[in-house]
DNA sequence: TGCATCAACTTGTCTAGACAAGTATAGTTC
DNA sequence: GAACTATACTTGTCTAGACAAGTTGATGCA
């Protein structure tokens, strides 16, 4: 039993998982999600208007003839959903406004293409220790002035331009980021190892690309790209701001959004 | 006991929460959060590689001294965050992959120009009862032939347009669609009232706009957009489909990330 | 009136044990 | 060797009760 970092070959227990999101698939459903549907049902119906008091715990407890855990559980997992506000000592309320909240997935730029079966090369266009000037500085959130790392790498899928990647590295997270070998670990990969938690605040937005990332992608000035920026930090500490930038009709985001 | 639809004045109550995210924050905190915070350490330092065999529930409760609901807790919301696997009978595991899952929230264009403190209005462009096309029926998730509605309404803020909401509409799933006054209501805020409760899936992409949206926008056809499809179930029931074009540099998504 | 106190109610969490259900493996039988 | 079986282990879930902590409203007192 101590032999907690084996590895197995667990590829087939997962596969068989994966069809299994629905359990209780064959009429049997598990009290708590009886009650969270229940709840969900009238939420949806309009039972309760936004801000109105809904039936504790203990009354549900009753309704349901199942254990306060359990009604528990199910409330919990409304909450996390945004769809009940829940206030100790006071009660449980239907939420104020319908948002809809959605996930969406940023991957690693060299998964996602392996992922879709192609290949992945980078090109390394620029490695260099820099002097941050009043808007890098800004951007990344260190004070101007300051030094920078600073990498333009383009990614390419089968071949083709998909990603023109600009990016500035805080060197006090990652001391030793120049001397990574980008064209076999992508950035976003070595960081996410050094300084694995972090939070991200991002932005999408259409735009021309700048002379050097067109040239770089191959494309015209006038040329429409779709461009994100992250800035990600540790515990407040700015790790990296990166701008990705990427040709129209080359890529897209995808998400969705389930209840 | 019995008034569980009254309304108090929950205002106060729900602003002091709000600055309650941590509970436990002065020294103490939840078992089942010591826990989880301590496996999320490891997963980062890399104590498990991707796929490793992580300790079991039994393991962890003898290691820290805890009912085994508390370590189950800590372990659910861990595989909720993407970072274990779990399969039943087999084990727990290190996620293959550290996939960066961000919350992005799209709200209702009137709602979002609201909060900004803008003033929001639309003007309507088509409102019709059409028969689908190919393209539009797959597009939508009906067949070929069927009756769809069909709405074009431009929204402006501050009078300036921001958005060329083309929307297609299931007529089964709100027959009287043609008949809402759209420069009072969005199409957004009737269909959750009609709907509330669906599946969405969208697309995010950087694109040039159709002739018509480059005039009802005021752009040029070789004006870059920001350019949302977005197509919504419920139950697997199409509802509806909007392609959402956004003058670059007039609007973008943002999104944060929290581990 | 103003203030302190207390009881009743709420949610938040933990426990110890139980049973169900899925998986893997060692052993047994054919 | 192949098929079956029993067993040990895993996760998934539920229960009944307990205590902590926050809110609310009534009560009593100055």
């Amino acid at each position: 039993m101590k032999t907690a970092t084996k590895v197995r070959s667990i590829a087939s227990a997962l596969v068989k998982n994966a069809g299994k999101r629905v359990r209780f698939a064959s009429g049997k459903v598990a009290p708590f999600e009886q009650v969270k549907q229940h709840l969900k049902g009238r939420l949806a119906a309009g039972d309760w208007t936004p801000g109105a008091l809904m039936p504790s715990e203990a009354e549900l407890v009753a309704q349901f003839g199942v254990s306060r855990m359990t009604v528990n559980r199910a409330l919990r997992e409304l909450q996390l959903e945004g769809l009940i506000d829940r206030v100790q000592g006071v009660g449980t309320f239907a939420a104020q406004l319908n948002r809809v909240s959605s996930s969406l997935t940023i991957r690693d730029i060299h998964e996602e293409i392996l992922a879709r079966g192609h290949t992945h090369h980078a090109t390394v266009h620029l490695v260099k220790d820099e002097v941050a000037t009043a808007t890098v500085a800004q951007r990344l959130g260190v004070i101007a002035g300051s030094r920078v790392f600073h990498t333009l790498i383009v990614h390419h899928e089968n071949g083709v331009p998909l990603q023109c990647e600009d990016r500035y590295v805080n060197p006090e997270c990652a001391p030793d980021y120049l001397s990574v070998d980008f064209t076999q670990v992508t950035p976003t990969h070595y960081l996410l190892d050094v300084a694995p938690l972090w939070e991200a605040h991002f932005s999408v937005e259409a735009g021309l690309p700048s002379a050097r990332e067109a040239k770089l992608l191959g494309l015209k000035q006038t040329d429409p790209c779709l461009i994100v920026s992250r800035r990600t930090t540790n515990r407040g500490v700015p790790i990296t701001q990166a701008r990705l930038t990427h040709p129209a009709g080359r890529y897209q985001i995808e998400g969705a959004y389930k209840p």
